[in-house]
DNA sequence: ATACTACGTCAGCCTTATTGACATTCCAAG
DNA sequence: CTTGGAATGTCAATAAGGCTGACGTAGTAT
C-alpha cells in the first residue's frame, strides 16, 4: 500500500508500514522489557502483574473502591477478587468498609504493601530513569507524548478524569 | 527518597518518583492501547497475542527458523509449538523442511496468512499513526529512543545483531 | 417494601505459559 | 561409521490469569 520513502508535505509525518512495524516491535521488546525486573520480585511472593498492578493503583490513590480500581484495570471482579483476596490475607493490603457508603470497600496498602510497592517502583524506575537518561529530555517528553495518544480514550479517559476530581 | 521539583544539574534529567510512576503507568495504559485493535481480529480467529507475535515475526523475516522465533519470543518450545501447530493447521503458516539443514523447519506466511498479518498491522498502525501525528515527528523520535533504551539488551540483542546478518 | 448497587464467591472454562520427559531426525566430529 | 549433540515435535501435568454465569448478602435509595 504505502511505499514511500520518507516524503513530509500534507502530513509532515510520513511512515512507510515497515516502519510502523518496526514501531510495533520496539513495543513488543520495550514492554518485555518494562516488566522484566519486578517480575523477578513478584515471582519471590508467587505474585504476577495482575499483583503488581493492583499494587501500583491502591498506592496512587489509597481509599481506592473496588469498583473504581475494577474500572481503571478492565478485568472482572471475579479476576480481581482473586488477587485482592491474596494481598488482603497475605496482609499487604488492607479493605476498610467505606465510612459514607458500608457497601463499598477502600483500598489502602500497609506497611509491608508500601514497602512491596516501593521495591517494585524503584526496579521498574531505576530501568525507566536509564532509558530516560540514554535518551535525552527532550526524548522524554516526545515519549510521554506518544504513549498519551496511543493510550484508549474509553478506558483511560475515566481515570485520568476521576484523578483531577480528587 | 526523591522529592526534589525538577532540578537539572549533573543529571540535567531528574525526575521525581512520582514522575516516574506516572511514566510506568502510562507504559501500561498505552500497552492497553496498543493492543487492543488488534485483539479483536484475533479474537474472531480464536487467536490471542501469541499467535499476532508468531505472525509478526514471521512476516517479518520469511523463512525463520523455529529455534530463531523461540529466541526472539522468548518462550519455550512447547509453548511456541501450540501456537505455531495451530497456525499451520489453519493454513496461515507454511513449515518447510531446511534446504541446508533438514532438522530446521524455515516458517513462512501464506498468502491467507499475509492476509491476517497486514490486517492486524493495519489497525495497529492506524493507532501507531494517529499517536505519531498527535504527538509530532520530534515526539517519534524520542519516543523510539526511549523505547530501544528500555529493551533488555540480552534479549534483543540477540535479535537486532541477526536482523544485520541477514 | 422494593429495586438497585457494591461486593464476594463458587463453578467451569479458556489461553498462555511453565517443567519434565521422550522420540525422531540429522549434522558433525572423532 | 559410530556417536554425540542439535533442532524439532509431542505428551503430560501444572499454574497464573483471564472470562462467563449464577447466586448470596449487605446496604442504599426510591
Amino acid at each position: 500500500m504505502t511505499d514511500r520513502p520518507q516524503a513530509s508535505g500534507e502530513t509532515l509525518l510520513f511512515l512507510t508500514d515497515d516502519q510502523v512495524r518496526r514501531g510495533i516491535e520496539a513495543m513488543f521488546f520495550a514492554y518485555r522489557g518494562f516488566t522484566a525486573d519486578p517480575d523477578r520480585i513478584l515471582a519471590e511472593y508467587g505474585y504476577g502483574r495482575a499483583h503488581h498492578r493492583a499494587i501500583h493503583f491502591i498506592n496512587r490513590r489509597p481509599g481506592l473502591t473496588v469498583t473504581a480500581l475494577l474500572a481503571t484495570l478492565g478485568v472482572t471482579k471475579q479476576s480481581l477478587n482473586r488477587v485482592l483476596r491474596a494481598l488482603v490475607e497475605d496482609g499487604l493490603v488492607e479493605s476498610r468498609v467505606g465510612p459514607r457508603d458500608k457497601r463499598e470497600r477502600n483500598l489502602y496498602l500497609t506497611d509491608s504493601g508500601i514497602a512491596l510497592e516501593a521495591a517494585l517502583s524503584e526496579v521498574q524506575g531505576r530501568r525507566v530513569r536509564a532509558a530516560y537518561r540514554a535518551a535525552g529530555p527532550e526524548a522524554v517528553a516526545g515519549f510521554r507524548r506518544v504513549l498519551e495518544a496511543m493510550m484508549d480514550p474509553d478506558l483511560h479517559g475515566l481515570y485520568a478524569r476521576e484523578a483531577e476530581r480528587i
